[in-house]
Parts: structure tokens; sequence; C-alpha cells
DNA sequence: TGTCTATACTTGTATATGGAACCATAAACT
DNA sequence: AGTTTATGGTTCCATATACAAGTATAGACA
């Protein structure tokens, strides 16, 4: 009567290629999925599986370990296995470089630098970056345009101590983003959304009227414990909008 | 020789309740991120550390295997490991449940249901279902409160051939999403975010200004290849703001 | 009745061993 | 010179084995 199971592992790894852990993966994703083994339900223990279906416990054990890091089963030491339950339904949104979703979708990206120069921290940007009172920073200003029509504006801030030569780039060439990363490696960000109205400067900037609601993203990235730079993107709500990939 | 990088690698394993192979990645793990070892540095063969660590060669298997599935090195059959690249910075941001969001700044949460019955899906709906032309359909219209000031409008539809319950539940007592995630198990969902300027009702359910503008999240959840519920939730821009935890 | 203890079962870790598949390079051959 | 063939190194998979450590339960004992 293991005969029926282990055919049906068997289909999995009939077609050759796929390893025999990936095999055992697959038939137990596959039960959970479609219901069969619901949440909380007890997973065969390692030795049942080799009894089962005739492999080691070795190859047991990894299949199991394997869908427990990815967030599918429970492994209690001592006790046993168990579906997981479905996450609570929150949805990933991956905020991304303008410039290479512009490029992405075939159109064409331009830039153009409105301001490009040194300045001095003010009460939230010490917050935001965690420098004493009145530390130097660089300040630039870019519009970045998707085929012609304004999409963003960037605001930086850049830690000079970080990246010395950020003055003297051709941000033209290569987006400040590109140019940030290239030069220091980073190590974790966090991200901001809201939605504000627009002053008047940046209505102008952006070529949108008055009252046009704007996504404002802010965007701290940060190299160790040191942040590197500070920006907010400002978006027209008319021209743009986040958008969750898949998962 | 061997004996000085043998000591560093006892000094993560000395602390016992670290497994070798733990030990192992961190090794690892900490000269990358020190830069001791750069982008592209090739990393120790498996048996290369068999003979420096004195570990057996499947524990080097196991330390390395993760590392790569983790995605800080990058293993090539018959070639070797080497330190991968740095992520591009894109961030993450986590859309998460309302209610949850405002019971974990301990604040109260309340819910007037404005609206709750069956209709009919008009061309949007029919595109965003992926229904025959005026399929049915249920729909919700509910204001969830932060400490009594309204923080958003859920605005959902419901496919009923999935959960035909939906409109005898008392949604005072239990959030739609979480009746939802309970009744059918949830496989993917999508998200859009976009800056929008309310309409005269949405501003008097949100008790706010005609200018002030929101922040509006489109999110689709499926069960398989079926959309269980379409929710469009309305934030105002002076109350909410979406945020990364981390990563 | 209540408490301790032995036992069996579980996951977790570590080792030794073997073979397969893949790649780069050197050597042999045309 | 150009092509093919060995060869040594690498990752990858699978097995057999052993012990450690956690948990639950049955049974002995007070």
């Amino acid at each position: 009567m293991t005969k029926m199971i282990a055919d049906s592992l068997f289909l999995y790894h009939s077609t050759k290629g796929v390893p025999l852990y990936e095999a055992v993966k697959d038939y137990f994703h596959d039960k959970i999925r479609s219901g069969a083994l619901k949440p909380n339900a007890r997973i065969p223990s390692e030795n049942e599986i080799v009894a089962q279906f005739g492999v080691s416990r070795m190859t047991a054990n990894r299949a199991l370990r394997e869908l427990a890091t990815e967030g599918k089963i429970i492994r209690v030491h001592g006790v046993g296995s168990f579906v997981a339950r479905p996450k609570p339904s929150s949805t990933l949104l991956e905020v991304r470089n303008i410039a290479d979703e512009i490029r992405e979708r075939d159109h064409a990206h331009t830039v153009r630098i409105e301001l490009l120069e040194p300045c001095r921290a003010n009460a939230v940007l010490q917050e935001e970056f965690g420098l004493p009172s009145g530390a130097r920073l660089f300040h630039s200003i870019m519009v970045h345009k998707e085929d012609g029509a304004p999409i963003q504006i960037e605001n930086r801030y850049v830690n000079p101590a970080l990246v010395p030569d950020y003055l003297d780039q051709d941000f033209t060439q290569q987006t400040a983003n590109a140019y940030l990363t290239r030069c220091v490696a980073i190590t974790r960000s966090d991200v901001e959304v809201e939605a504000v109205l627009p002053n008047a400067t940046e209505c102008q900037r952006l070529d949108i009227p008055e009252n046009e609601p704007c996504l404002r993203l802010k965007r701290r990235t940060w190299h160790g414990d040191d942040v590197v730079t500070v920006v907010y993107a400002l978006h027209p709500g008319s021209r743009y909008r986040l958008t969750s990939g898949r998962i």
C-alpha cells in the first residue's frame, strides 16, 4: 500500500532532472496548495517519509527543512512538522529606480539638473542623517522626464563623508541613484509614501495645475550605520502610480 | 598555518549553541560585509574549507548552499563560489491590514458600515474580476477610524461565487479583510498606489477639507485563477502614510 | 491522587562516502 | 593550426550512520 504513495511521488521524480528532495518538496507543497493538507495538519515525520517513499532520511530532512525556511510548514523540535497558516494578506510593493522603470517601458528618459551644490543641514535633515547641528551636506534637485513629460522631482541630500565627489559628477549620463549605488554599498533603506499638494515651484517644474495631488516618497539609504542619502521624490498623481510586480 | 584560520572560526563556534555550519556561514558572511571579500571574489571550495577548518564536506556544503539561497554568494556548477554583487537598491513596501496597523499602535479601531449590498459589475469591474458582462458582485463601503478620526474609506467588491455569505456578516466584529482571508485561501494579490483628490462624498466621509490630497490603494486578491475581491482604500494624506518596516 | 521516571519518537546536527554532472585547462592527435 | 581527448577540480545529489536534544506519554512509585 506504500506503492500508491510511492507512485505519486514518482510522478514528480519521473521527469528526470528533478532532484529527489525537490520531488518530495513538490509532493507536499502540492498537497498544501490544493487543500488536501490544511493548516496545522501534521506532515509525516522524516522516518515515515523514509518508509513510505524509500528515500534516505537526509533527503527527507532536506525537503522538509527547505519547506520550513520557505514558510510553507513549521517544524517543532521533538514534536513534528505541520502545515503553516497562510500569511495574513500583506502585500509587498517594490519601490524602484525611476530611470530603470521608464526604460523598461521603452520610453525615453531624460533628466534636467536644477540644482547641485553644497548646503548645511537644517533641523529636519540633522534628524534624518543623524549628524550634528549645521553639518555639511550636498544638495541636488533634478527633474526626470518620461518622453518629455516631467514625472519626478528628485530632491536629494547626500552625506559628503561617504561620497565626497558627488558634486563633480555628470548626472545627465548617469543618474544620481546609479552613481551612489556604484560608489558605496547600500546595506539598508527605508521608504515613506504620502499624498501631498505641491507648492507653486513644484507645480511649475512638473508642469501640472495648482491643485493636482502628488505622491511624495521619502527614501533613506544606509551604509552600515551611516545614512548615505535622503531623497524626496515627488510624482504627479496624474502621471505616476506605484505598482506591485507580483507576490 | 591553517591554525590561525581555524582559530578565527573557533571564535564563531566557541559560543556553544551555534551549529558548526552556522559558524562557517557567519565566518564568510562577516568577511563579505566587512569588505575583506569583495564582490566577485572567490570563496574557498568545499574541499578547501574541509582542509582549513576541519569540518566535514557536507557541513561546508550546507554553509555555502545556504549562503547562496540567501543571495550572499553565487555558486557555479563545476567552477566555484563567488561573492554576489549587492542588490540594486529597490525597496519593499509592505501594505498591511488597516485594523492591525491601528491596533499595533495601541489605538482604538472602529468601523462604520455605509453600504452592504449586491450589485452588478460595470465595465471597469468586469475587467478587474475577469468576469462576463453584468456579472453579480457584492459591494460594501466602510469607514475605518483611528481613535474616532476617519482614516480609510474601504470600498470593496467581492466575488459571490467564492464568498456567498459575504452580505450576512457582522463587519463591526470582524473586518471584511479578516473574514475573507479566513473564508478563502489567498494565493496572490497585487496593489496599486496613487495620489488623488477626493470627491465631495469622500471628503464628507473622511471629514477633511475639499482639496486635501488622498492616497488611493487598489488591491486585488486571488484564489488560484479567480479574483476574490477588489478593494479601493482611500486615505487622507494628512492622517496616513505608507511605511516600509525595514529591509 | 499526584509525581517522578523510563521510553519511544521527533527534529537537529555532524560525519564519511560515493557518484554524477559540469567546467577549464593541458595534452594528444590530426 | 585546429580539433579532440584526457584530467583534475568544482558543485550537486543521495545514502548510511550516529549522536544530541526536545517532547509526549505510559507506567512505576509514593
